[in-house]
DNA sequence: AATAAAACCATACAAATGTTTAAAACTTAT
DNA sequence: ATAAGTTTTAAACATTTGTATGGTTTTATT
């Protein structure tokens, strides 16, 4: 009595695809009627059965009210293709080149921020990295760096626009002295003067279409 | 009567929240209560209006039942953090460990997506990277590597099951010759036997978190 | 101020929907 | 074969919920 029968993992089947074609939940009957019950005792029966066992949840009285246990998804669900990567832009960065990786669905978040581009909420964009300068730390020429607008702290990674060029240094800064940046890579020099050039922003991820 | 009014955009918002908190939509009197309306006819009142903007879609009779329109979402909504890199996980993988990355106030756009993207495409999903049989290609142990369960061709890179762990090989097939596994690493050995392993799917892409 | 539009109130009704109780048929393992 | 669990049928019942009607108040526009 703990992996699921057939029915339970049908229904769970059924519940998933209802949902993510009417971003509602099917009421009892009309799963009755799915699955050709006479009765819709049968229905409850088997919610009550994964409530049990946890692959899903159930607000009691309220119509249409399912939550599905994500950790348990992959014990039923069925192959589904999606978007792989999604990387909204939130803004536009004075003098840089910010690269786009392809988002489909996800134009409206675009403008939504461009409207509201309030304080307090960090900006978030993708670049492309150019220079090797990063290579000893595995980030190469042409990957995409996922970043985010905000000041850098010791040891972070971040974008540095030199000669119109965005690349990748960290940045340095010891208690109380001067920050500076450094390349990871043993044929750049060590140091860089942070003055005289504009941090874009922080990096947060690499991404490296193969 | 083109435009929004206060109480309109309020009442989406809300119904937008509802449904990012509940993964189901709120009852007409929830939404009365909500906004402590004296009279349901109110919030009925409402929806029509906005139904009529086309700003959201409801089944008449079908409780808890809307649909927000994608395309005017950014006339409306707050803006919010969402998850850079979302990639889900759909469907288990044959005794591999799929990596789920957070994905939470993205429904609505799953939905859509699930719905331009008609059946006959590859599934796509995440694997965590272990061991470091990929290290000469810049890729480490503990990369997230965005896969698609197709099969592989000629120098693509493929994740392979072997002893219960998943690893990235490089997957070779000379014309006529039979296909073997190539470690992109020198202290490996050259090459596999394809059979009696199983190839998850073809990577598309690196993603590591800074 | 006049007018229209939007927002709201009050009440009632009908349909949809979840819930309960009782029992029978079917599977599966001991 | 027996027991235990699962699946199904049956028929009511109670609540939630969407809908309808008719009117009032507030807000914006001319």
């Amino acid at each position: 009595m703990k992996n699921l029968t057939h029915r339970q993992r049908d229904i769970l089947r059924f519940l998933n695809r209802y949902f993510e074609e009417t971003s509602s939940w099917p009421s009892i009957r009309e799963i009755q009627n799915h699955f050709s019950f006479r009765s819709t005792n049968s229905v409850i029966g088997h919610l009550q059965a994964l409530e049990k066992k946890a692959y899903l949840e159930k607000v009691s009285g309220r119509a249409r009210s399912f939550r599905l246990n994500p950790e348990k998804i992959s014990e039923w669900s069925l192959p589904k293709s999606i978007p792989l990567v999604s990387v909204p832009v939130y803004g536009a960065i004075a003098a840089g080149y910010p690269d786009l990786v392809e988002s489909t669905g996800v134009m409206d978040q675009i403008q939504v921020d461009a409207e509201t581009v309030g304080l307090g909420s960090n900006r978030t964009f993708a670049l492309k990295v150019r220079g090797d300068s990063m290579i000893d730390a595995g980030i190469f020429d042409g990957d995409r760096i996922i970043m985010e607008a905000r000041t850098p702290v010791d040891g972070d990674i971040v974008a540095a626009l030199i000669d119109g060029e965005t690349t990748l240094k960290r940045f340095m800064q010891a208690q109380g002295k001067s920050a500076y940046l450094k390349a990871e890579n043993n044929n750049y020099p060590d140091l860089l003067p942070v003055r005289d050039l504009f941090i874009q922003g922080v990096a947060t991820a690499v991404v490296r279409p193969l």
